[in-house]
DNA sequence: CGAGATCATTTCGGTTCCGTATCATTTTAT
DNA sequence: ATAAAATGATACGGAACCGAAATGATCTCG
């Protein structure tokens, strides 16, 4: 992964992922969908619906609603906090591993075909 | 340790710029019209509706209506081809030149800040 | 000239998402 | 024990989007 991008290139590597993804669509997320997804994947847990609410500065259902489409998605999977149980914590899945696994791939491929 | 911090480095760059997409939300794009606006700014016209139907593999109304909200925004403009006038031609604002050049930034930005 | 092809848009019924406000449950503090 | 606070989910009216099909305008070509 090569650092020392262009605005061009960086933009095209940004349109290359977009267009990847619009066109082999296989769950159609939306921006504010990828970054919970992402945050689940890449950051230490736990995560709570109210935290994710905070660093996204969206609101709550906004939160629960994108949980709700990825969980059924089999993206994400939800659990009360057994210590608290007003929070529910989001936990990884299997097959969202795989998605996020792939699109890292993707990226990288995109990058690497870049004119550096 | 390297071959794995690759792909989680390409991941949190996403990542990182989807929630700024997120948080500063200026205009809430999808995925789809993310891909239609990068691909008029970046590559060569013309862009047809039909054209780009065809390079994101979706129908024309997904053009057709991605199309309305930016241009909502003023981020595209459309005109008819005085050629062929069944074609409409999308065309390029100040606004989103601007809106563009923004977000190659913001991937710059990220980029430079992923620890090597 | 006229039939068919081409292109973008609109329409249709249905789904999803939005933000605000409210609700139900659980915890905390008095 | 009980009131207040915190947390996530849900209700609601409105807006945007979906794919498929129909529409209107324009072009092509026999």
């Amino acid at each position: 992964m090569q650092i020392e991008l262009k605005p061009f290139q960086a933009l095209t590597l940004w349109k290359e992922i977009a267009i990847s993804e619009v066109r082999d669509d296989a769950h159609d997320l939306t921006m504010r969908q990828l970054a919970v997804l992402l945050t689940v994947y890449l950051e230490p847990p736990p995560h709570t619906i109210r935290g994710m609410a905070a660093k996204l500065k969206v609101t709550k259902p906004v939160i629960t609603r994108a949980l709700d489409t990825m969980g059924g998605y089999g993206l994400v999977d939800r659990h009360r906090d057994e210590k608290d149980k007003r929070n529910v914590l989001v936990k990884r899945t299997v097959k969202g591993a795989l998605y996020v696994e792939k699109l890292g791939d993707l990226v990288i491929a995109k990058a690497r075909g870049l004119p550096l």
